[in-house]
DNA sequence: TAGTAATAGTTGCGAATGCAACTATTACAC
DNA sequence: GTGTAATAGTTGCATTCGCAACTATTACTA
């Protein structure tokens, strides 16, 4: 207990603060913040997805994800048009002008992990992404059994 | 399009928002955040130290320090008294109110690391402390040596 | 010793985020 | 069908956080 330099959620915190800070300043030329690139580059693998399953798919909370889609939207990076089949919510797709800047981005964040796994062999990294995949699983399972008594 | 669930950016993102979320669940009851509890744990461990030490052992921005100490003394749960020797600098110390409340703090985060790494065995936990610690140090380095130059 | 660096801490600003209350639409009873 | 519950999205509020500009003190140097 006297070392707490390994503390799991230490480490985290410092990798989540330092990441959000790297990336930021990466994209700074345009103007995407670190809170939407992450909506840009999933939407790039699924586009005409609702902002629900967004924020269910990246485990963000809905009304953080109206807002990032506010601003991508008025940056033109991307349109919605309301579902036909349910008038309550919109089909989000990437413009253009979006997906010409994908892949800047994820060559941005590519770059973060190289450099933070810099020194750690690919078994390593095979490991983490696995059990760091596991743990955030846990997390959301754990979110999820918590409050909402009507269900699960 | 590669799966992006196993991105290491991605669930160090959900692992700290959803473990952010947790203690500060966990710890309503005091009037203490999630910002503020791991100045309590360190100093726990640390008295006697300036905010700039914590800043720096923590990896947080004085800024960001000086606004959860604050928070911290008006709640009771530390003093500060001006370090005799530099007078810029307060040495920091727990009150008993500080000190009573650590171990109940303590039990939560280790509950917390507890949930997460369910299903996880130990000799794989040993690792992602060893890899995050790792991570965390090259992601540092990576900030100190960027403003120093002058250039970029 | 005077003048400049560096350092400890404070504060204001803005971004990211979650939560809760709200509207509008849809689904499901009956 | 009517009424209630669930769902998609929006918005306001509060917290966390980093950055930059600022003050006060200390250290260094010429």
């Amino acid at each position: 207990m006297s070392n707490d330099e390994a503390s799991i959620r230490r480490n985290i915190s410092t990798l989540y603060r330092y990441g959000q800070a790297y990336i930021a300043r990466r994209i700074e030329s345009t103007n995407i913040g670190s809170g939407q690139y992450i909506f840009l580059t999933t939407l790039y693998r699924m586009g005409g997805v609702s902002q629900e399953e967004l924020s269910c798919y990246l485990q963000i909370d809905k009304g953080t994800t109206a807002k990032a889609i506010k601003k991508l939207e008025a940056g033109g990076y991307l349109v919605r048009e309301i579902d036909l089949k349910d008038k309550r919510a919109y089909k989000i797709f990437l413009t253009q002008k979006g997906l010409d800047l994908v892949p800047t981005i994820q060559a941005e964040v590519e770059q973060w992990e190289k450099l933070i796994t810099s020194g750690i062999s690919d078994e390593e990294k095979k490991c983490i992404e696995r059990i760091l995949h596991k743990m955030a699983h846990n997390a959301h399972n754990l979110n999820k059994s918590r409050g909402v008594s009507t269900r699960e």
